[in-house]
DNA sequence: CGTTCATATACCCGTCAAGTCATATTCGAG
DNA sequence: CTCGAATATGACTTGACGGGTATATGAACG
């Protein structure tokens, strides 16, 4: 089944990214996520699934429920490949920044400034 | 057509992010990229209109070709969206330090991993 | 113009993933 | 031991995506 290699497939599917942004801040039952998600159990399970298959989460019994807990790897393992890109934008961004900087000469801004996307 | 909505799922196909890490060093026309990645015509020529649709990529014509370069922001937003995910795992990787640091407080391993503290 | 090179688009096909419904499994409670 | 809650798994359907072949578009140049 699931032969989905890459990291990368797997947080393509915007319902498992939500999952993971969700039990960023705890970890959480297949049934609230169910619920959180408004998703039906099995298709939550399944994700989950691949999501653990896949080193993004682990789960610990309790009771009868099983609650599902975020693991850093693989997603460091994203942060990774995106190492020598943040190099190249960073170039550009300067670039940028510069460019503003020469435009607006005046705001009192504290510390560096962030973009926005239209 | 090609309804992709998010940049994920732009990048979960393999010959995408390779076409990303082509450009990474220059831009390139269409063929060289079809020699590079063994791939027909065709599919790259798809493959780059995705891109450039997402804003990954923008072409520049010089007489019958056309050369194709990175643009930094859709990756940017890919990596704004791992930030918060980075603050939980610096986290853990700092306490499987300390855990690591207590279990050998010895043993030949090569070289000691450091990273920063923001 | 017509030809050739470079790229884009149209159409078709096979595959695979995500969803649903139904069923199995497991655990705790009474 | 039986029942019900929580979760997993299986069978099946559907639709999208990636690849290929064939064809259109368009520029350069004789």
């Amino acid at each position: 089944m699931t032969l989905v290699e890459s990291s990368f497939a797997i947080i393509a599917e915007p319902h498992r990214r939500a999952i993971l942004s969700l039990l960023l801040s705890s970890e959480r039952s297949v049934g609230e996520l169910e619920h959180e998600l408004q998703l039906s159990q099995p298709s939550v399970s399944k994700h989950l699934r691949v999501l653990r298959e896949a080193g993004f989460v682990e789960s610990r019994i309790e009771a009868q429920r099983r609650l599902y807990r975020l693991r850093p790897e693989p997603l460091m393992e994203l942060d990774a490949w995106l190492v020598p890109f943040r190099r190249f934008w960073s170039k550009h961004v300067d670039a940028l920044e510069q460019h503003l900087d020469k435009m607006e000469e005046a705001p009192p801004v504290k510390g560096k400034k962030k973009h926005e996307k239209p």
